[in-house]
DNA sequence: GTCTATACAAGGATAGAC
DNA sequence: GTCTATCCTTGTATAGAC
């Protein structure tokens, strides 16, 4: 059936383009701000003319919801999959603690979607920012998990707010796409100064 | 001298309808971003016409530049102020300590300044960030000292770098402009939350 | 599916009256 | 100094050919 295949071929070379249209979006938006980017360039970056992509989305904040959505989806998987990397018998700081570094290593090296994230979300217009919002909620909720976990086990102290704690720590590791050139740090060096600072405390012993 | 005081008068209402737009610019860009904000709300709020913005400022970029400018210079001030405050004999710790309460208030209650400067500092175009990051220097270095104060008097531990430990810290008060409504806390709230879990360390005891 | 060409809206900037 | 009116650019979105 060679009209069936042929289907089928466009179909997948169709759902290329569009993946390559939202790796280009991310990348560019990260770069650029939502402000600054210009369909033009998303399709520059996609090799294709910005007319054309009206064929895959409808506007430009569709496009970019749906970039803000995979992103979330792919920070999740790539963080999720850290912590389970670790096995079962893993303690829940150690878990915390890898998540940490997993979300480091998304944001500033790893994935343009991370990064284009942390970039744009104050930049939305409302509409978006509130689908946005409620597309969050899983991501939050798998760190409230970590630290409720790690609270309960009685390994992290329990009189610091947790949603607080959660909103500081993922607030210092996002503003990172804000850190000047010069500043520049790898995920690693970034995630073990955040872990030891935040676990073991800044203080020296004698001026907690 | 009718002429030279008709002079004087007209210079300072030009004095005040010039702060009036710099205030109502920081409000109206903490709101709503760079992207967001057109020159006719800034108008509307600074009681003006759109047109008549020209008359003080050569550009959207102008007054974006010279309100972040403004936002920097009362920013380093009301921390600095906060510091002072304390008397020369308080230990470099309580004056980090006072530092960052300083900056939670700053930025979640005191000053829209602040606030839209965190907002929107990565939506600038190029020209104005490249500007306003020499513009950032002198409120980088009041931390700096501050931090290498308590690390020379052996407040606060020596293996952490203080440049990434500097960024962490403020990107996790500045990310404060993005947390959901539902999240909002007191400038105390966080301020505390950091500082009890930046010194003393979330980890108990035994998991370190 | 992708292109070229173009319509259309928004918003920054300017001119000139008052 | 401030206004009104308008120009002009930019960039999103649409139309229609291939």
């Amino acid at each position: 059936m060679p009209a069936d295949r042929d289907q089928r071929t466009s179909f997948a070379k169709s759902e290329r383009t569009r993946a390559r249209i939202l790796d280009s979006a991310a990348s560019v938006f990260s770069a650029l701000g939502y402000a600054g980017t210009r369909l033009a360039d998303i399709a520059d970056a996609a090799g294709i003319k910005q007319g054309s992509l009206y064929y895959y989305f409808d506007s430009k904040d569709a496009l970019v919801e749906e970039m803000l959505r995979v992103g979330l989806e792919r920070t999740y998987d790539m963080v999720s999959a850290a912590i389970e990397a670790l096995g079962p018998d893993t303690s829940p700081s150690d878990r915390l603690r890898a998540a940490i570094t997993a979300h480091a290593e998304a944001i500033i090296k790893e994935l343009d979607y991370t990064a284009a994230n942390a970039r744009i979300v104050g930049q939305l217009p409302p509409e978006s920012r509130r689908r946005h919002m409620i597309d969050q909620r899983p991501y939050g909720k798998l760190w409230d998990g970590l630290l409720t976990a790690a609270r309960d086990a009685g390994e992290i102290r329990d009189d610091v707010d947790l949603l607080t704690l959660r909103l500081l720590l993922l607030g210092a590791l996002n503003w990172t796409v804000e850190w000047p050139t010069r500043a520049k740090r790898t995920p690693a060096q970034v995630a073990s100064a955040l872990i030891i600072s935040l676990f073991e405390g800044i203080a020296t012993t004698e001026h907690v």
